[in-house]
DNA sequence: TATCCGTGGAT
DNA sequence: TATCCAAGGAT
């Protein structure tokens, strides 16, 4: 094994973080694998999002749908319900459409080299590495945000990201070793996470700060270069909060494709920059507007929704969305936007 | 290659 | 308050 990968591993034997997807130290000593349902299912929530954000909704999933199979039979409104504040829902849709193909087409079980696996649904370059070499100890390069600001660091690479993406996964893939190829992947993230992190790199601690080049020339905490964000618009908008007199909520389903695609939320208007477009209510009622507004940003521009709440009577047929009784609907199943607005009205009353 | 797609915590 | 950023993928 090449000398960069062996220091790594014999800090990852000591510093390796307990996470509920791993297997533990007991485990892995004597050889046993992780479920590779398990494996995917973390990794597919990990893509863009925080461990300490994706913990409980781990714990909730594998907890309701222990095997690819319960995910699969599960219905769709249900897993984007669950899924739902975790963001990306993209995500969510993919995850269903996966655990389909592999409990129906695959037996369930889940393919050994990253070509097959990323031929699935929502498994891209990123996780398909991870998979193989976690869930199978098979060798294969992982190259995350992690592993790109480690490689940048190591080896002081300047040129900006995305354009030093090929040159960094180059560079990782040399290091890469064929023996614990599981535990390096885990471990080349881990200290990433821990230690060689974006702000205040722990450089003091880093099992490579002697070999890293970034930290003799004192550039690591700049690196990796990131060529420069467009500035986020603001966009506005109206959303309406009907609720009837026997306490169903006016709520549709919005389309799979696009923003928040397959979640819940309330009828409203498009969003656009300026003013708000004309739009009309989803159902004729006596509407009052409430005095704050819903703020959120998104990736790629901030928004301002206009909360309007009404109380309906029995007899009204809305033009759009359908009525949801509360023991059908849970707040905890709206898109983060969608419960502030709930809660803002929820507040009011 | 560039854009779209969420969210919450850190700074 | 504003910006950055996180175990990216699809188009």
């Amino acid at each position: 094994m090449n000398p960069r990968a062996k220091e790594l591993l014999d800090w990852y034997d000591h510093n390796a973080r307990r996470l509920p997807w791993r297997t533990s130290p007991q485990a892995r000593a004597t050889g046993e694998l992780p479920d590779p349902y398990r494996v995917w299912l973390s990794e597919i929530m990990l893509q863009q999002t925080t461990v300490a954000a994706v913990r409980s909704y781990f714990e909730r999933f594998t907890s309701l749908w222990p095997t690819v199979y319960d995910l699969a039979a599960a219905p769709d409104a249900q897993v984007m319900g669950e899924w739902a504040g975790l963001g990306y829902y993209a995500r969510a849709r993919n995850l269903l459409k996966c655990a389909r193909v592999v409990a129906f087409d695959m037996g369930g079980a889940f393919p050994c080299d990253p070509d097959a696996l990323q031929a699935l649904p929502g498994i891209g370059p990123y996780t398909a590495a991870a998979i193989t070499a976690i869930a199978f100890d098979r060798p294969a390069t992982v190259v995350d945000g992690n592993v790109e600001r480690v490689m940048a660091r190591l080896h002081d690479i300047h040129t900006p990201l995305p354009a030093a993406k090929l040159e960094l996964t180059e560079k990782a893939a040399i290091v890469t070793p064929q023996d614990r190829p599981g535990d390096y992947a885990q471990a080349v993230m881990d200290l990433g996470a821990t230690l060689c992190t974006p702000k205040n790199p722990a450089c003091g601690l880093c099992p490579w700060r002697v070999p890293c080049r970034a930290r003799a020339e004192g550039t690591a905490a700049s690196l990796p270069k990131k060529t420069p964000k467009k500035p986020k618009p603001t966009r506005f908008g109206t959303v309406y909060l009907a609720r009837r007199v026997d306490g169903a909520f006016l709520l549709e389903r919005r389309p799979d494709c696009g923003l928040l695609g397959g979640m819940l939320g309330w009828p409203g208007s498009d969003w656009t920059e300026g003013e708000a477009p004309d739009h009309s209510a989803p159902i004729r009622a006596e509407w009052k507007t409430l005095p704050a507004e819903a703020r959120h940003t998104f990736t790629h521009f901030h928004l301002r929704l206009i909360v309007r709440h009404a109380l309906v009577p029995m007899d009204r047929t809305p033009e759009r969305g359908s009525f949801l009784m509360p023991e059908e609907f849970r707040p905890s199943d709206l898109p983060t936007l969608m419960r502030k607005a709930f809660d803002l009205w929820q507040g009011a009353a």
